[in-house]
DNA sequence: GATAGCTAAATTATCGATAAAACGAGATGG
DNA sequence: CCATCTCGTTTTATCGATAATTTAGCTATC
C-alpha cells in the first residue's frame, strides 16, 4: 500500500476544500485505506499549505462523514465493519426508493437530454478507463436523478450516503465488468424516466446498489 | 423580541460544543429568531472565549444545520421556507416511519422501562411548565425509541432532522395543550411497542409530527 | 523479568495578531 | 437628485507561534 508521503502534488494551489477533495479521490481510488492515520503534518507537507488549512480540510472530511476524528489523537480514514456497511445501504436504499418514487413520470425531456449527455460522457470514460471522469460522471448521474423528486433535503441525505459508502464503492471502480454493467444500468433508468411506473424505476435504483455492496460483503468475509 | 446582546452568561465556562448547545437552546424557545445575524464579536462578548472557540461553535452550528454561513459574510440561524418546511417533514416521516417498521415488536422490557422512565419525567416537566426539560427528554425519547431498530446510522440522521426541524417546533413549545397531547402520543407508543404491530406504530410516529408543523405552516401563511 | 515512573518526541489544540474582505456613510461629479 | 466613488468601520479569514496532550522508549525498582 501506498503511503500518504509517496502522493505529492506541487503545482497546484490548494485550500481546505480542494484538499478535501483531493482525499475523498484518494480514498474511492483505494489509494488510501480505511483506517489510515491522517496528521496534521502529512497533509501539510503533501499540499503545501499553512497549517490552518490543514486542520479545516480533516475537519470538513469529517462532517463529510469519510473521517473520524478523536480529540487530541487526530484523524482516520473511516473503516466500515460489515454491520456498518449493511446499515449504511440499507438506508441508502431507503431514500433513494423514495426518491425514485417521488419523481413526477414521465419526466420532462430537458431532464432526459441532460441525464443522456452524462451518461455517454460516462460510457466514454469507461471505455477509456478514466477512473476519475468516471466516479465523476456516475456521481452526477445520480444526483441530477434523484434531483428530479423535488425534495432537496432527500437529495442532500443521499450525497451524504454516497460519500459514506465510499469505501464500498472503491472495490467496484477496478473491473471494466462491473463499470459496464452499471452503465447499462443508467441506460434503463433513462428508458424509465420516459415511461410511467415508478415502481419499477424505484426498483432499479434499489437493485443498482447490490453488486457494489454483496462483492464488499463477499470481500470482508474471507479477508 | 430579544436580542444576542441581551443575554449573558458570566458564570459558566464554555467551550465551542457548550456554545452551540446553549444557542441551539435560544432558537427552540424562540429567543434567537430565524434570520438573526450571528457574529463573532457579541459570541465572543456573551461567552468570554477567545475567537477561537467561537467560530469553532459556529462551524459546529453550520454542521448541526441550524445555521447558515456565507463566506466572508458570517453566520445566520437559518430560517425555513414553508416549502423547506414541506420538505424536511416529508424527509422526516419517511425517516421515522422505516425507523419504527425496523424495531423487532414486541420490544424488550429493558426499553419499555427505559422508555416509561423518560416518558414519566417528560410528563413531570410539562407539568411544571419546564421546558428546558421538556425539550430534553422529548428528544431523548424518540432517540432512545428509534434506536431500537437496530440502524445507528438512520437515528442519526433522524436526530439531524430534529435539529433540522428546532424552529417549527419551537412554536408548540408554547402551549401546555399541545405539550400534554404529545405526552399522550408517547404513552401509545409505548403501549404499541408490546404489541406485534409495526405498522400502527410507525402511523403513530408520523401523526406525531403532524402538529407543530401544521401549526407552522398556519403560523407562516397568515404572516 | 515485569512494571511503574519519567523524559523526549510527535501531534493536536489554542491563542493573539494581522490581513483581507464586505459594508455603509459621506463626498464628489454629473 | 441620483449614481458612483472613496475611505473608515465592522467582521471574517488567515497566519505563525506557543501551549497542552498523547505516545513511546528508557530507566530504576521490586
Amino acid at each position: 500500500m501506498q503511503t500518504l508521503n509517496d502522493i505529492s502534488e506541487d503545482e497546484i494551489e490548494h485550500d481546505d476544500l480542494s484538499i478535501a477533495r483531493a482525499l475523498e479521490e484518494d480514498i474511492i481510488f483505494g489509494r488510501l485505506a480505511p483506517g489510515t492515520r491522517l496528521t496534521e503534518d502529512t497533509l501539510l507537507a503533501r499540499f503545501h499549505v499553512t497549517r490552518h488549512f490543514a486542520r479545516q480540510a480533516i475537519v470538513q472530511l469529517e462532517t463529510m462523514g469519510i473521517v473520524v476524528r478523536e480529540r487530541n489523537k487526530g484523524a482516520t480514514v473511516r473503516s466500515l465493519t460489515p454491520r456498518q456497511v449493511q446499515e449504511i445501504y440499507d438506508v441508502r436504499e431507503l431514500l433513494q426508493r423514495q426518491a425514485a418514487l417521488w419523481i413526477p413520470l414521465p419526466a420532462p425531456d430537458e431532464l432526459i437530454a441532460e441525464l443522456t449527455a452524462l451518461h455517454e460522457e460516462h460510457g466514454r470514460h469507461v471505455e477509456a478507463g478514466y477512473l476519475r471522469g468516471v466516479h465523476e460522471t456516475n456521481d452526477k448521474f445520480h444526483l441530477t436523478l434523484f434531483s428530479a423528486c423535488g425534495n432537496s433535503h432527500l437529495v442532500q441525505s443521499i450525497e451524504l450516503y454516497m460519500r459514506l459508502s465510499l469505501p464500498v464503492r472503491a472495490n467496484s471502480m477496478s473491473s471494466k465488468e462491473s463499470l459496464r454493467i452499471s452503465h447499462e444500468h443508467h441506460r434503463l433508468m433513462i428508458e424509465m424516466l420516459k415511461g410511467r411506473d415508478n415502481w419499477v424505476l424505484a426498483q432499479l435504483c434499489v437493485d443498482h446498489l447490490q453488486p457494489s455492496k454483496k462483492r464488499y460483503l463477499a470481500y470482508v468475509s474471507e479477508h
